[in-house]
DNA sequence: GAGTTCGGACCGTCAATTCG
DNA sequence: GAATTGACGGTCCGAACTCC
């Protein structure tokens, strides 16, 4: 708490990025198969609740260098799903994290609320009592409390969200069950073993937010994955696949105005500033397809395209966090 | 309509601080 | 030493934009 920064109130929307404009090509993931006319990410807890109707967002520990070049998201494969689409598997590889800051000083701590486990009390009450269907003491019944009858998750619609841990597969707390794409089908299945299947558990205690260690409800069947993006090969270390480039490298393109003042002269690829292969050739320049090169030749991973056409392009400096803030705000 | 950019909300981690 | 606080460094959503 007391991050200041960016307590918006804002529903926390977290989802797998599912839009058509966005990377992810998967519009049919945005339907949910049980609870259409809702956004992914708001579908009932699996305890049977919506509890602010979201969940947390997840986010991998190490993304890629260029997912997070493209401020895209990212998975714990290597090569990630991302670069897999892009073909440029062999570039995936663990972006450099910077080491905390130490010995900076502190002001004094608020004092600490003794009661706290107290404080919570409350909150449990009302989450126990509205998951029975109930409201809790204090709370105005004029509306009938929010339900949506729990049907489960199928496994897949987890998406970067917490996933059941009912498996032997250790993980850590707080960690996403893992999941791995089926070689021979479209599917995603839990790596539990089969005899492990069980009838559902009940739901776990209520909570708005689940402990780490506690897993979400979900039936423990093997469900076909809602998507099978159709750039979704399958992981280069699943199925041999051959590399994309030379032979599919993008056309090349040039500057506007090459040589204008402050302006470099760049001739690359059509990747844009965060090293992502397009087809497209980046804003503002003008496209003269040419003899393909790698565009790391050319220093385009680094982000070399230039400010172009209005439009304010970082150029990205190689070292020191790349897309994110610090990139955009003085950088 | 589809791909790209990027502001900023949000998350996870861990050093600093407090407490028993 | 354990618990807690607080904020840094990071991820990535999604609206706005550009191009075909
Ligand atoms: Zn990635
Ligand atoms: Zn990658």
């Amino acid at each position: 708490m007391a991050d200041a920064r960016g307590q918006s109130g804002d529903p926390d929307d977290g989802h797998l990025d599912l839009s058509p404009t966005s990377d992810a090509v998967h519009p049919e993931m945005t339907m949910h198969p049980v609870f259409p006319a809702l956004p992914l990410h708001m579908y009932p807890f699996a305890n049977g609740l919506t509890p602010r109707m979201h969940s947390k967002r997840r986010q991998v520990k190490n993304a890629c260098t260029n997912c997070q070049k493209a401020c895209k998201k990212c998975d714990e494969a290597r090569p990630c799903l991302r670069c897999v689409k892009y073909g440029i598997g062999e570039e995936c590889v663990d972006s450099q994290r910077k080491e905390r800051k130490k010995g900076i000083k502190r002001g004094p701590y608020r004092k600490r609320d003794r009661k706290t486990t107290n404080v919570e009390q409350p909150l449990d009450v009302a989450a126990v009592a509205v998951h029975q269907g109930v409201p809790p003491p204090g709370v105005p019944t004029a509306s009938p409390p929010l339900q949506v009858p729990y049907m489960g998750y199928p496994p897949g619609y987890y998406g970067q969200y917490a996933a059941p841990t009912a498996t032997p597969t250790p993980s850590k707390p707080g960690e996403a069950h893992a999941y791995y794409p089926h070689p021979h089908s479209q599917y995603y299945v839990p790596l539990q073993h089969p005899q492990q299947q069980q009838p559902f558990p009940p739901p776990p205690p209520t909570h708005e937010q689940q402990p780490d260690n506690v897993a979400y409800y979900a039936p423990p069947q093997f469900y076909p994955s809602p998507f099978m993006p159709p750039y979704a090969k399958p992981y280069s270390y699943m199925m041999p696949q051959p590399c994309q480039r030379p032979d599919h490298m993008p056309p090349m393109y040039q500057k506007p105005h090459p040589g204008a003042p402050g302006q470099e002269d760049v001739v690359g690829y059509a990747s844009d500033a965060y090293g992502q292969w397009s087809a497209r050739r980046p804003y503002g320049w003008k496209g003269t397809s040419e003899e393909p090169r790698h565009c790391n030749e050319l220093g385009m991973t680094e982000g070399r395209w230039q400010q172009t056409a209005g439009s304010v392009r970082h150029a990205l400096e190689v070292s020191g966090s790349i897309c994110a803030q610090a990139a955009r705000s003085p950088c």
